[in-house]
DNA sequence: CGACACCTTGAAACCCCTCAACGACTGTGG
DNA sequence: CCACAGTCGTTGAGGGGTTTCAAGGTGTCG
């Protein structure tokens, strides 16, 4: 099935055989879930809410007809999992090629555009009810790391995050460590 | 526009401004390239070739019109598109959650089954023109630890990278080390 | 022959991880 | 009401996987 987020936060992951586990993404309301199995039977992750939620489930065989028979709404649904696809290779570069005050201060400013986008936060801050263990599985760091780099942004002066809110104290700072290379248009 | 790869090689990949790459995936013949870019109107990373290759362009705005008036083919194709992504799931679990060893011995262990698909080389090995800079801006991991780390796997006697040709010497042991979570159905 | 790309190896340093311990907070059951 | 377990955040110490720097070797191509 296919769900759609209406209020609260989710994420999707991968778990390993010995425990270790990925964060592929986080949706905020707004977003889809479950988008790539529209096509292929099975995926290969799992998904699941991260604070109470409201979500709109859409049954995956009858959207599957719905996107052949109107190709309209089918356009900007397969938009929307375009979209995933763009950020999930944000999402690789970051933990390949980037070390983890970079990753935190991308991961950060991602969240505070999308929220934004949907009207919650500014510029200045959002909630955020991700623990530090969500962090480090998404970026691919140990917690107590996520811990250290935290503090380093706290300390720089360009961001806090603590007890359900993101305070983003510098966004220019922010926007700088992250090499701002910002796929969102507006 | 979008291609379909009928020869040779080619990967997709993203450029950081001070010159760190990323390779998003590699393509082999039988794959499309540039599927993300249907829907979206602009890509956030490139591809090239890597080897002569023999490619069919499809003007993706066509390709559009086509998925939208023949939805059987546009189903093909976007089944494609979710392939990918699935792909990508993987191999940012691999960057974020595996050790350099157990990256490689997978990268290997998806090429081999991929090329035996169409028909290139068997389980026992098969050409593959990557060299070691490629490999280690696949995985997150720099050159010289690639180098060490094809060391490690022959000298375990599972594979050997040389000359243009992996050769798979313990297929069995080369799967326990990627602790073998296949997306291959068969 | 020189330029260049690629492979290889050693040494040292660094980023990040693991292990370990402690405090704060929350919910739970006795 | 309080002990208890559980989750989360925090910090120190030590170790290891990986990187960087550096150098040399090979092969190819113009």
């Amino acid at each position: 099935s296919v769900f759609m987020l209406q209020e609260g936060w989710a994420y999707s992951f991968k778990l390993l055989r010995d425990g270790r586990r990925q964060i592929v993404g986080f949706a905020v309301p707004g977003d889809f879930l479950g988008l790539h199995s529209v096509l292929l039977p099975k995926s290969n992750y799992s998904a699941m809410t991260l604070t109470d939620a409201v979500v709109s489930e859409v049954d995956a065989e009858r959207l599957g007809r719905i996107i052949r028979r109107r190709p309209g709404l089918g356009s900007a649904i397969l938009w929307s999992a375009s979209w995933d696809t763009a950020m999930l290779v944000e999402h690789l570069v970051d933990v390949g090629r980037r070390n983890a005050i970079e990753r935190l201060a991308r991961l950060l400013l991602e969240l505070q555009v999308r929220l934004e986008l949907v009207g919650l936060g500014s510029d200045r801050g959002f909630e955020c009810p991700l623990t530090q263990g969500m962090l480090a599985d998404a970026l691919g760091l140990s917690i107590v790391h996520v811990n250290r780099t935290l503090r380093q942004l706290r300390e720089r002066g360009l961001a806090t995050v603590d007890s359900g809110r993101v305070v983003v104290n510098n966004p220019e700072g922010l926007r700088a460590l992250a090499a701002c290379e910002n796929i969102y248009p507006h």
